[in-house]
DNA sequence: TATTTGACCAAGA
DNA sequence: ATCTTGGCCAAAT
């Protein structure tokens, strides 16, 4: 199993309506190259099958999607709002929605 | 083999 | 609230 495997098959665990973060996904996998994290999404091709879109900062703010286009992120906007994460200012409420592995 | 590059993070000189 | 800085690690160059 490749780096990017590990961080999918992990990923694939967050159900909908939940969110995780870059670093909460490094610590599961036992490592602090929250940024690799950033860097194995990025490079996603399993578009709908992993949930990139359940993946914020841990401040809050939303990261990426599909680069760091605006267009990107709205989308990304749109896809968390379907799963009734509400995000409110370009963040959402960690304390509410952050998902616990 | 050696550098550079990020969909990041936490602390704050 | 916002910006800078140093640190992180796999992949790409």
């Amino acid at each position: 199993m490749g780096f990017d495997s590990r961080v999918y098959s992990l990923l694939k665990r967050v159900p909908q309506g939940k969110v995780t973060t870059y670093k909460e996904i490094a610590n599961a996998l036992n490592m602090k190259g929250y940024r690799a994290v950033g860097q194995a999404l990025k490079r996603n091709r399993y578009a709908p099958s992993v949930p990139c879109q359940r993946v914020v900062k841990s401040d809050g703010s939303l990261g990426g999607y599909g680069g760091v286009s605006a267009e990107g992120v709205k989308k990304k906007i749109m896809l968390l709002q379907k799963e009734v994460v509400e995000v409110r200012n370009r963040r959402v409420e960690m304390e509410k929605y952050m998902w616990k592995f």
